[in-house]
DNA sequence: CAGTGGATGCTCT
DNA sequence: GAGCATCCACTGT
């Protein structure tokens, strides 16, 4: 998957990104949950286009990764999109393990296939991303990246665990995966 | 199942 | 010093 694909208006490159392919060195699969994230949005790390010290990847062109941590205990990974002046980004929330399962079990200790990445903490964890995969670049190794390959049928609602902007439904979804971190409403 | 609370570390005001 | 883009264990049905 190209830079470009990612240096379009986050909007839009989020609900296409349910069903693309995600691998960190080798381990992942089907991206089954994203969330978009906006400079215009409260919620985003990079409100205002406002440049902090952790949110610095954010600024980078579309194509690299953004790797926070969360609670102070997980890692979190997001898409960057858009350009260096528009600090957007994409949550990937859940995906469906298609390579490295043993890696990915290893990782997050005997657990049901489901929940290994059902949620943001879990897929980190279980790809073996933590900070040290801020700032990457994505069309290279440790990252590889497909497009999809099929037309999902797309779940779309609010966002999860915020308090500010929480009303807008940037979450995006395969309709129906067992392996979302949460179920959307129907 | 649903709901609650603790762990834990860094960022930002 | 407050507040998290979370997860897990534990409680009580």
């Amino acid at each position: 998957m190209k830079a470009a694909f990612f240096q379009r208006p986050v909007l839009e490159v989020a609900p296409e990104l349910v069903g693309a392919e995600l691998y960190v060195d080798g381990v992942g699969g089907v991206i089954v949950e994203v969330e978009a994230y906006h400079p215009d949005d409260r919620a985003s790390h990079a409100f205002g286009n406002r440049r902090t010290k952790r949110n610095g990847a954010m600024f980078l062109a579309g194509g690299h990764a953004y790797v926070y941590r969360s609670y102070g205990i997980h890692w979190c990974l997001n898409l960057v999109c858009e350009s260096d002046e528009v600090a957007a980004a994409v949550l990937v929330r859940a995906l469906e393990p298609r390579r490295g399962l043993e890696a990915m079990r290893a990782r997050r200790g005997s657990m049901a296939d489901r929940l290994l990445c059902a949620g943001p903490g879990r897929l980190c964890q279980a790809l073996g991303v933590t900070g040290e995969y801020d700032a990457l670049p994505l069309g290279r190794p440790p990252f590889e990246l497909r497009a999809r390959q099929f037309e999902p049928e797309l779940a779309v609602g609010p966002r999860i665990g915020l308090t500010k902007a929480a009303d807008r439904p940037w979450r995006f979804g395969l309709a129906g995966s067992p392996y979302l971190s949460r179920a959307f409403a129907a």
